[in-house]
DNA sequence: TCCTTTATGTAATGATCGATACATAATGAA
DNA sequence: TTCATTATGTATCGATCATTACATAAAGGA
């Protein structure tokens, strides 16, 4: 039975998208107890109750994250048609995310959280392994493009994964420090400019 | 006269390399007062006397770190003979040092203040600025390139800076996830082939 | 020697951190 | 109504944060 006792006064589903902006945009410990029950407009008890912890509810915002905002990113992989096509949508999805003047600028696996701890469940090494995970994802459809016939066999899949991944890691660097829209398109094409040379090999 | 009154019981250089590689491992935040006293191995108000604040000291440790540990990266720009060339030496010197196993992996100037107010004089600030400085250094040994013939003057040279700028910027978390000197240095080759595409316009 | 100056170690400052104790309020079940 | 259960608001917990008073120690200058 959940209708046993008191109900809940607030939207959980809401409170917790307020937390997820909160450690968007100031980090997990940058983003204080009094920073997020502002946010979420509850009190400490009822955050506890209702998530557990702050790790928890870190935990729980991440979750949040990449369903919600990371999901059209990693869809433009199996969307396209090809390897190349995908990978050059997931940079210009990134980089509209990245300057959503909605949002806050850059990632939130990149910047939630990237001192302390990384151990097993800390939100530095929750974030990591989300980090490493897209490594995965990008390699696997690298993977489907050597099945397609449009990548030679002979070709270092996770060097070319890798490759993307860290272009966009740095561009939640630079959106951070400002980039406009246009300045990561750029970047995201400067980037397809190495294709060629890559699946060459 | 600076040889009055007691005489400090502390090397200040040595000391203030202490610090730095505090702030460098851990970022601004997350480094207390208590892990810098206890690795510079002294007390506070020494700390205070001969540094001013904690802001003042990590302005004071990002400095030596720019001098120290990030000049033989941006020597890799004017050293070279072409702008290629220097910015190929540019990304690999930078593969190197973040994966030096002496040292902290990443950049402590693109790790080491993300979140927080980034105002003028902000440790935050203090480090944006700096990577926009970068910008400008990269872009200054591309125009250098146009000037020797080895570019063509229609090549939009601050996408090319942005560029490889974003990818430096990457490697820094990569390496903080664990990448090993030699997928740095196969992400530094993976962006230099995109060069001719990129000068070629 | 005595005074000024600077550094040091101890101990404490107020502020803020994440997390809770406690009394009260609001629901369903008996 | 009465009880068990859950949520809420207030007020507070001990810990830690950056910073500093304060008394003492060590140097040069008089």
């Amino acid at each position: 039975m959940s209708t046993k006792g008191r109900p809940r006064a607030f939207d959980r589903d809401a409170a917790l998208e307020r937390a997820m902006r909160v450690f968007w945009k100031k980090g997990y410990d940058s983003a204080s107890m009094a920073d997020l029950t502002g946010a979420m407009q509850i009190n400490a008890p009822s955050l506890y109750a209702a998530f557990g912890s702050k790790a928890d509810l870190f935990k729980e915002a991440v979750e949040l994250y990449t369903d919600k905002v990371g999901q059209r990113i990693k869809n433009s992989l199996p969307n396209a048609a090809t390897a190349k096509e995908g990978i050059a949508d997931f940079l210009m999805q990134t980089a509209i995310s990245h300057t959503d003047p909605e949002q806050p600028h850059g990632c939130m696996v990149v910047l939630g959280a990237l001192h302390g701890d990384d151990a097993e469940n800390t939100p530095c090494g929750l974030l990591r392994d989300r980090r490493l995970d897209n490594v995965t994802l990008l390699r696997g459809r690298l993977e489907r493009g050597v099945r397609d016939g449009e990548i030679a066999a002979s070709v270092d899949l996770q060097q070319v994964a890798e490759f993307y991944v860290t272009v966009q890691h740095g561009m939640s660097i630079t959106a951070r420090d400002g980039a406009t829209l246009e300045q990561l398109t750029k970047t995201a094409h400067a980037a397809m400019a190495a294709w060629d040379g890559l699946v060459s090999a």
